[in-house]
DNA sequence: GACCAGGCACATC
DNA sequence: GATGTGCATGGT
């Protein structure tokens, strides 16, 4: 396992280079984004982000004195937004709550506090409370996504429905804790599944193809 | 007009 | 504990 991860590390970056995320203009457009993008394409997300930036919504403050429906019709393009606005509300309320609104309070908080209690805001789960931490905070904290497991799956190198805490622990033991090789690592992954795993005929050219992975070696 | 996208919570068995 | 379902827009 630690010698595929490896490799694949390597092999990404050697097609793609650094991939320099998360793309956003602060810590806190970072966190937005994160729970807006869930189950969501990326340049959805941004029309949404640029929505809130127009009116001067991407602070703390702002988000929490906006009513729940005016929010909600800032952020129709990212979709599910009554339940991203929501999220994001809950998400405020509780930096309000626990930091006094404030970033780099939250950022003073122990590691695993932080995660247990991110966890514990309704919609925040272990994808974006990770997102939070690493890309926000820069933590060396794993992001597994769709297309971690969808890519590590099909290497038959993890069980396809295996645990998002399963997949993370696979990385996080075969690599140095280290959050700009975590950061760069997912974005990569991300770049090379938007580009090659949306169908059969791509996944015969995609890059990690030739790694030297079990389903290569019994092909 | 299907099908998908950088999830998550909740209902039901 | 496993499985199913709702949430919704915009691009291919």
């Amino acid at each position: 396992m630690r010698r595929h991860l490896q490799k694949i590390y390597t092999r990404l970056f050697a097609k793609y280079g650094p991939q320099s995320w998360w793309p956003a203009q602060s810590r806190f457009e970072v966190i937005i984004g994160a729970i807006l993008t869930q189950n969501t394409n990326w340049t959805n997300v941004m029309k949404a982000i640029a929505n809130l930036r127009r009116e001067n919504l991407l602070t703390p403050l702002a988000l929490k004195n906006i009513s729940l429906k005016d929010l909600s019709e800032r952020i129709k393009p990212a979709g599910y937004f009554n339940v991203k606005a929501k999220r994001l509300k809950n998400f405020v309320d509780f930096l309000f709550k626990e930091y006094n609104g404030r970033l780099d309070r939250m950022a003073e908080e122990p590691l695993e506090e932080l995660r247990k209690k991110l966890l514990s805001v309704n919609g925040i789960g272990p994808e974006t409370a990770d997102s939070i931490l690493l890309y926000a905070l820069d933590q060396p904290v794993f992001v597994v996504d769709a297309y971690t497991k969808r890519i590590l799956s099909r290497h038959h190198l993890i069980d396809k429905d295996a645990p998002y805490h399963e997949v993370q622990k696979n990385f996080t033991e075969s690599l140095k804790a280290d959050a700009s090789l975590f950061n760069e690592y997912h974005a990569l992954i991300v770049r090379v599944g938007k580009e090659f795993c949306k169908s059969k005929p791509l996944c015969d050219r995609c890059p990690l193809k030739t790694i030297n992975s079990p389903i290569f070696q019994t092909a």
